[in-house]
DNA sequence: TACTCTCATGTGAGCGCTCATATTGAGGCA
DNA sequence: TGCCTCAATATGAGCGCTCACATGAGAGTA
């Protein structure tokens, strides 16, 4: 195998100084068009690439992004990642994602030391406790953070999606087609979004003059469907039942279908996320649409743009939208509340 | 903010040479251990760390390893990063995620390509096609390859799990309960693993005498959905369907329940994969549950066994073990053929 | 006492790049 | 013609580390 060329290969291939060869690499501005290609036609030929390691440790910048997520399992976070690889690599960077257990300290303490010893450049969290982005804050002492699916800062760039824009479509939903008796399942306590969602369903059920009820609930099929046993257990049954999830709905789903409580006849579902089982679930599950790729092109464009030029600090808010499928349906008239 | 520490600055501190301080940090083994202590404590007190840029630099050795995944917002190559993630990082290295499409060959190029910027030591590769194998193999010469669910080569290291097992395991479970008329939905025709289900769907129907009839799909609970359309419009029913994965399972009873014909009552269905939602489906889905996390180890493992020491190529292969669940019952004695 | 030999540590070079600065040559103008 | 200016390119240092080799202090042998 041939040793790898580089840039004084490449400079004396050209018959330039290697300061040339390296004016071309960053597009420098003052270069005689008829040098930059000499200098291209020698990269070509030689196939040079530029060593990584080398520019790193000149310019100490890494171009590598770490992303931190919390359940990358989930649908919504790796939906994202795959969107942010694809702008992260246009603009010449790399993403690196670390997964950390939201429960364990240890876990997280690992995740950030992974990245100081990358030397990332810039971190993106997607929907980490406060806490979590503390100790980050903390370790990582001076590092671009941009937050997705957290509480607004001054700090930090955040960018979200309308948590409780979509909770109010959702309510709304259910409101319009009669329901009053609307329960609703929801996420982890400390998990912003999932506080968001529970705003907007208590907001939207006090403005039309109903009684807000809320049962606990993480975002997985089990917590929905231990969610949906409480609620059965209970003497009076909700008409309709928004979740903070579609997971949750999935789980909830399950545990009406084993009582023999029909969907959406006795009781409608709205779910949140529109994963991709959502259309085949039985019934297929009205839900809350939000745009995953957006919101991760957003994160990594807002985080370049401020690796490349310092700041531009208003948070982005995607709007979510309103998938009406056949989860939902206008409660029963000999039910309806007078 | 103070200037990072390099290797003089705690050399000095405690008094050795930058060369001493180096031994310390690659445990060298002829060293006093009073020495070693001495820079240690330099160490901790300077909170130093390495550069990672300078050590590539010079080492040529960038301690990532890549993972280039095709369909990665599936379940299973998402738990298997995730798995890697963690044995990876108890040995020092860390993982960089690519996602490419199967069908682009573009994307295939631009992952290579990321792939190669990062100098990245090595490669796992996820349920690739051949094709995408043999261009990483051309673009990243002399690179060390692990694949997982891929065809077995004397040239690379494969992990893989035994899918012939796994569907021989589902299909006997059919047999035992009594069917006769049992019909496999296949997986993408150039994947390996479906090539793999396939057969051991094919070789034990003969083996128990029977005809088997597979109908195509790929992984996606759309393609189930499909197969099933098609499945349904046919004369005769078949009493059994084993679907290469669970999402086809997914999509397949969404049709089935469309058309009233019940599960498992009518129709019995076994998956693949025992995805999450695959208990909380209506009815609960019997299935061949793979250890993704121990896939993912073991890659890593050979990988890094393989960074270090050279060769050790024999093939791992995993056994995979049954889920009975809901959706699968003995066939109506009525029904059964004399 | 002089000698090798080994263990523990030190010295200097160089990995491939970018940065700051020096040098060159051609054009403009008095 | 001489001098200044500026655009275009060259030179040299140094980022922080590891590698190959040099050195020195004891221990062992004769």
């Amino acid at each position: 195998m041939p040793k790898k060329a580089n840039i004084y290969d490449v400079a004396k291939l050209a018959g330039v100084s290697h300061q040339t060869v390296s004016r071309v690499l960053n597009n420098h501005s003052s270069l005689k068009p008829a040098t930059r290609e000499k200098v291209e036609m020698a990269i070509a030929e030689l196939s040079y690439r530029p060593n990584q390691a080398a520019r790193q440790l000149v310019t100490s910048k890494s171009r590598i992004i770490g992303v931190l997520i919390a359940e990358s399992e989930l649908f919504g976070p790796s939906s994202m990642l795959n969107a942010m690889q694809d702008v992260a690599r246009k603009e010449g960077y790399s993403v690196i994602s670390i997964s950390v257990v939201t429960k364990s300290r240890d876990s997280w303490r690992e995740g950030i030391e992974q990245l100081r010893n990358l030397d990332v450049d810039g971190v993106i969290t997607i929907a980490l406790h406060k806490d979590i982005v503390k100790e980050i804050e903390r370790y990582l002492l001076g590092i671009t953070i941009v937050l997705i699916g957290s509480e607004p800062s001054q700090k930090f760039n955040v960018v979200n999606m309308d948590n409780l824009m979509g909770a109010i479509l959702a309510t709304q939903h259910l409101i319009d087609l009669g329901h009053t008796e609307i329960v609703h399942v929801a996420g982890p306590e400390n998990a912003y979004e999932a506080q968001m969602r529970r705003a907007g369903y208590e907001q939207t059920m006090k403005s039309a003059g109903l009684v807000p009820k809320v049962f606990a609930g993480t975002w997985s099929i089990e917590s929905g469907y231990l969610a949906g046993k409480v609620i059965t257990a209970q003497k009076k049954l909700p008409t309709a039942i928004f979740t903070a999830n579609d997971h949750s709905a999935v789980g909830l789903i399950k545990v009406l279908h084993e009582q023999g409580i029909s969907v959406p006849e006795k009781i409608s579902i709205v779910g949140y996320d529109n994963i991709p089982e959502s259309d085949f679930v039985i019934p297929s599950l009205t839900t809350i649409k939000p745009n995953f790729d957006a919101l991760g092109n957003a994160a990594v464009e807002k985080m370049i743009m401020q690796l490349r030029q310092g700041n531009s600090k208003e948070a982005v808010m995607l709007k979510p939208e309103l998938v009406v499928r056949n989860s939902t349906a206008a409660v029963q008239s000999g039910k309806r509340k007078k």
